[in-house]
DNA sequence: TTCATATTTGCAAAAATTCGCAGATAAGGA
DNA sequence: TCCTTATCTGCGAATTTTTGCAAATATGAA
């Protein structure tokens, strides 16, 4: 198979991995820190459990890394750098009205770049 | 709705329409060119009428603009940028064997940058 | 008009994903 | 040991996506 079919198949992959909401929020929120999994469920107001499967599938393409102290398991982040290359992704958003939408793309895009 | 939970919403929807390994591959044939569906159907290998389907749901999304000239339908990426920006993901792909499997994406990146 | 080419559309089966929930593990404290 | 907290796993139903194929449309040429 040609190196084309499989690295756009490999890349189709990661991209669809990436490619829910939950999911996005959640590489977001591990930009900067570690962090255990019902403080992630906390953040993003989500069911802890919904959490832990997200992070079983992130993690079984390496996207994420656990480690475990006590009974918390911490993830974090093994590329970093691909929460802000989603970052960018914002400038293709394609939006109904500019004016209203925009100011949320704004909105979203400082919180995921501040520090 | 806050601001995040909108534009993860609209951002997992482009990344998803992205997603495919045929799509991610149009995407960046008409990287630098517009091309007409046959062409394309042509240098994929696929059968017209899935390029087609394909380019109509990119359409749908605005990722691509159509010109028709006579019988021909050429179409183009409204933000070319976006080719670039999904180059850059081929740094974040876990390859079982970076060796092997490093050798394809340095392939596809070369092919994939170069004009 | 008739024919051929280029592309689109509609549809249904197959495949993949999402989601909630119940139950299983694992660790620490009483 | 028993209890509680934190997390994971399995599973099935609902939903979405993918795909191929047949038929429809559009354009230009004969």
């Amino acid at each position: 198979m040609p190196s084309q079919l499989i690295v756009s198949k490999e890349l189709a992959e990661l991209l669809k991995l990436i490619a829910h909401p939950d999911r996005l929020r959640l590489i977001e929120e591990l930009r900067l820190d570690e962090k255990d999994v019902s403080n992630i469920a906390h953040a993003l107001d989500l069911p802890a459990t919904r959490v832990s499967q997200h992070l079983a599938s992130l993690k079984a393409h390496r996207l994420v890394q656990e480690r475990r102290e006590g009974r918390n398991h911490f993830y974090r982040l093994t590329r970093p750098a691909i929460a802000a290359w989603i970052v960018e992704a914002l400038e293709f958003l394609d939006v109904p009205s500019p004016l209203e939408d925009g100011a949320h793309i704004d909105r979203v895009r400082e919180l995921w770049t501040e520090d």
